[in-house]
DNA sequence: GTTTTATCAGAATCATAATTCTGATTTTGA
DNA sequence: TCAAAATCAGAATTATGATTCTGATAAAAC
């Protein structure tokens, strides 16, 4: 739920500041009402008129605010993406992200990103489908993860074995499929394991884990591929 | 590249069957500028008209095989996977995959993936794109996943030891990691791996071979997420 | 040869939503 | 209280491609 506070000194391209309160309460219906129906349809199927029938607002209001249907997107976009980054950050800094060791911090990055995955289902795949058309589209959720990563990979240096090699690329890999899998449940829902699934975090948490910490592959694997 | 030979007997719904001769290189031609165009456009992208002016056909002709654009893609899907079917039977069955052990075994499935979505990139993101709109556009794909797994899930769990609980599960999540993250290159190319980067079949083989043989994650890290 | 079946060329429709417009009203900030 | 800023209602306009049509031609089947 987004609410006023969010909206304090938000701008993005294409939305026109709101001056006046009344305006700023449409913009929350709005982003709000936006939210909710991306659950169900994605960016072409996202109807300026629905949305604005939901909002209790009508067309011309909504385009005196947004340029265009891909700017309300973005700015819906780029305001979660704002919130959530604060969060990260408060989290890394404020101590709740995990700092005794590897299997603790993977398991809390991987439920804080199921719950993030679920709590913006629409959005997310409402952005994923977009991401070809408009390139950028998917270009603040990428910063995302890789904020998640510039504070992840000094703690995982510092927990694995000094002498583990290629540490780094492992990091980088294991989040990579940790956002794959996950897209791709919001994506295609392929099964059997879903974002709803209690395990799937600790599926991911136990990859992750294992991966970065088992060292380079042997050599008879790594001549095989 | 689809020749002759692939649409021997070939059906799908919305594709009318070609009699002549000339039916038959007209959709062959369709179907080969199709799987091009698709690796610069998507679905929405992909222009009836341009399709045919590069195809050295009409619309009309068009419109004569193929219901409508659906029907065009979908059959596409349809010829592609029918074909990729056939080959990962003969090659479970015609000694191609390995049956050493579990990491020679990933390490083929990675690659063969990889060589697989690389090859057919283009029409894996239409189809990817398209899976919401129509749910079961990701359908024949899908089926593609599952008849790997069941191939390989037998040979799994000869490999592993005896005593390996959970195995089934995990060699499950191990390949929704896997087209997860491949799925995620295709639709996205988050980086730091691609699917041209050669790093990225090794990584992925490590990881799920590592995954599978570990065996149910520790009790702390279970409690911990 | 003759009759279907397919294709050609290309213009004419259609469908669907986004987007724009217009002339009131209403709300807000000074 | 007033002028400016927003919104309302809802019709009119646009844009974009897919899809359909039509009257020749060409190729294949028998």
């Amino acid at each position: 739920m987004i609410d006023d506070a969010a909206l304090e000194g938000f701008e993005s391209p294409g939305m026109r500041p709101a001056a006046q309160a009344r305006s700023r309460e449409l913009v929350l219906r709005l982003f709000n009402e936006g939210l909710e129906l991306l659950r169900e349809v994605d960016f072409d199927g996202l109807s300026i008129e629905t949305l604005c029938a939901r909002s209790d607002a009508t067309v011309g209001a909504f385009y005196s605010r947004f340029e265009n249907k891909e700017a309300f997107v973005g700015a819906l976009q780029r305001l979660v993406v704002a919130k959530t980054r604060s969060g990260v950050i408060a989290d890394y800094e404020g101590g709740v992200a995990p700092a005794d060791n590897l299997a603790h911090l993977m398991g809390w990055i991987a439920k804080s990103a199921l719950v993030w995955y679920r709590r913006y289902e629409g959005l997310i795949r409402a952005s994923l489908r977009r991401a070809n058309g408009e390139r950028e589209m998917w270009t603040p959720m990428r910063e995302l993860g890789e904020l998640q990563i510039s504070y992840a990979l000094p703690r995982i240096q510092r927990f694995a074995p000094p002498a583990a090699e290629g540490i780094e690329q492992r990091a980088h890999f294991a989040f990579q499929m940790l956002f794959g899998t996950l897209n791709n449940m919001v994506m295609i829902n392929p099964g059997p394991y879903s974002l709803g699934d209690p395990a799937t975090a600790r599926m991911l948490a136990a990859a992750m884990t294992q991966f970065i910490l088992a060292g380079p592959a042997p050599e008879a694997l790594g001549s095989s591929v």
